[in-house]
DNA sequence: CTGAAAGCGCTTACAG
DNA sequence: CTGAAAGCGCTTACAG
């Protein structure tokens, strides 16, 4: 205990109490605690007094219950030990901070019901805002959320069925160009595994392998493209289908980091060495022999930007839903220039 | 908006409005929203309607101000984006899901302020407890929160002048482990570099190192160890004055998983190289030429039995102070073997 | 089965 | 400069 503190275990003291040991009234303790002018140095030294002697600390929850506002906001992501959302969410926190709020965090773990029920259990603690990785298809359970003020930003994936502020990567764009860059490198069968394919990013980056696979003038024949679930056996069943047929492709887009992790995993065990680029990057990327060519995404990036748009509506911005695209970046280092 | 409902923009419908529009009382809607006996089912299918047509949700931050429990514990850590910690975090937060609370979360960036005004922020929101990377060394501003009954378990690192539970990983005996292997794999010079001595992981890591150069007879010159930051420059200097002296080291044990990485990258930079066995599991170190041989720790077991710690607490278990010691686990791929 | 009153710990709006 | 009363949105403890 601290020298003076005669705090009773399991009792917090309240204004109340500080007000009665101060002999003021509890408006003045009010004032002392919130650093409010017109209290008189004197006064001001005896509530302050009292405080310290009962270990008095005010109750935000009953503060904000008063004053509209909770100062904190909702995250909402698949996995928090997944590298791509750990530094997604980092950037979130970030923001939150600098903006004075507090950071609820929950998984859905690609599940939409978990989504919907943490979501709702956010929104019932009255957080001001939403920062959510969706899991689901359908957001119109946000309905009345956003209709009683309630600020929502989808990321890395958007809303659906509801119209709300997005912030994306450009999935298309980048698979282009991962894409675009094996075909310059004499690549005619060029396979794709990917995520399930109800996943946003998944189907965006699947359209972005086919058109530039057409823009090339490239078939895509069906023994090309595997979406699927990305736990190690799937994955492994996933490769050696493209890779295992009697026309194998010659290189290889991966889906997401999961994917990439476990295709490097299984490459020794291949007959050949399909050249490959990963979507999403890796820490020891450029460790590895050859180095993993990969299209790296922004994630620290796209949690920022959320969580500013999240603020900026938060301050009064009330202008129709806004969508922003952040830019992929091709880094070529080895495993996909063979 | 949905079917039949009239909310209005930024005004929350409350148990008085829905009580109001049902023509029932305040506790009947009450009784109603918690699912309590005692209500006809006519009377509880008109008050379910009112709740559906206004878009009532009710306010948890209120229930639980009058209720004394908050469902709600913070998790105080240095990066949300570290892989170590991501992965811990993703531990503490399945716990605390199955418990049926919500996690605040936030970063205190190796800063004891920092941590202090975050861990002290979530107790004025009333969090049931608290699980707490600490980076300052004094913790005696959580006595008046413990004393009021907020629970506290520290983890990675331990409590430091207040007695509080903790959950540790045997940093030591790690240490030891891994110095041990390289000494039977013939080295008589072996360097430590780690983080900056007053972490107590750094420590402790120093500590095993030095136990197991002793047991081994081997001298520990003062060139053979540096602790410092983990910023890369730093951890470059560092790496080029282990190796670089007239008497190099031949071998290395890397103190966490960001000095690993750094001594990685610059390996090829170096005149020769050096067996290396690395604190902390990398992602794709059983990929790099040669694997990467680590002494791992178990970041999901700590986060998990940190929070499962504070949940026994928080259900009444009020014995002294627990200290909690997982073991690590070597894993040799082939850079510790040369 | 139902509901009016008091209270959780604060802030707001006023009055002195 | 100071403080009593009312209220934020719920639950508790009672009474009918």
């Amino acid at each position: 205990m601290l020298p003076g503190m005669t705090t009773q275990y399991g009792i917090r003291p309240t204004m109340k109490d500080v007000a009665a040991r101060a002999r003021v009234g509890l408006k003045t303790v009010s004032r002392v605690v919130n650093d409010e002018p017109g209290v008189t140095p004197e006064t001001a030294e005896r509530v302050r007094s009292a405080i310290t002697e009962l270990g008095f600390r005010r109750n935000d929850s009953a503060r904000m219950l008063r004053k509209g506002r909770t100062a904190s906001v909702g995250l909402l992501l698949e996995d928090l030990g997944d590298p791509f959302y750990s530094v997604l969410s980092r950037g979130v926190e970030e923001v939150a901070r600098s903006n004075g709020s507090l950071l609820f965090t929950g998984a859905s773990a690609e599940d939409p019901q978990r989504e919907r029920e943490l979501a709702l259990a956010f929104c019932a603690r009255r957080v001001d805002g939403l920062v959510v990785v969706p899991a689901g298809d359908d957001h119109r359970y946000l309905l009345p959320e956003l209709a009683a003020g309630t600020a929502v930003v989808f990321v890395d994936r958007p809303a659906e069925r509801i119209g709300a502020d997005s912030v994306l990567s450009d999935n298309a764009g980048g698979a282009r160009e991962g894409t675009g860059h094996l075909v310059r490198q004499g690549h005619r069968r060029i396979g794709f595994l990917g995520d399930l394919p109800q996943i946003h990013t998944a189907a965006e980056r699947l359209r972005g392998f086919r058109e530039a696979m057409a823009a090339a003038g490239l078939p895509v024949a069906p023994g090309q493209v595997s979406m699927g679930p990305t736990d190690p056996a799937s994955v492994a069943a996933a490769l050696d289908r493209l890779t295992g047929g009697p026309r194998p492709v010659t290189a290889l887009l991966t889906g997401n980091n999961r994917i990439t992790l476990e295709v490097l995993r299984r490459l020794p065990a291949l007959p050949y060495r399909p050249a490959l680029v990963g979507f999403d990057d890796l820490e020891l990327a450029e460790l590895l022999v050859p180095g993993l060519t990969v299209v790296a995404q922004d994630p620290a990036g796209l949690g920022r930007t959320a969580a500013e748009l999240l603020f900026r509506r938060l301050d009064g911005d009330a202008g129709p839903p806004r969508s922003v695209r952040l830019p992929t970046r091709l880094i070529p280092r080895g495993s996909g220039e063979t």
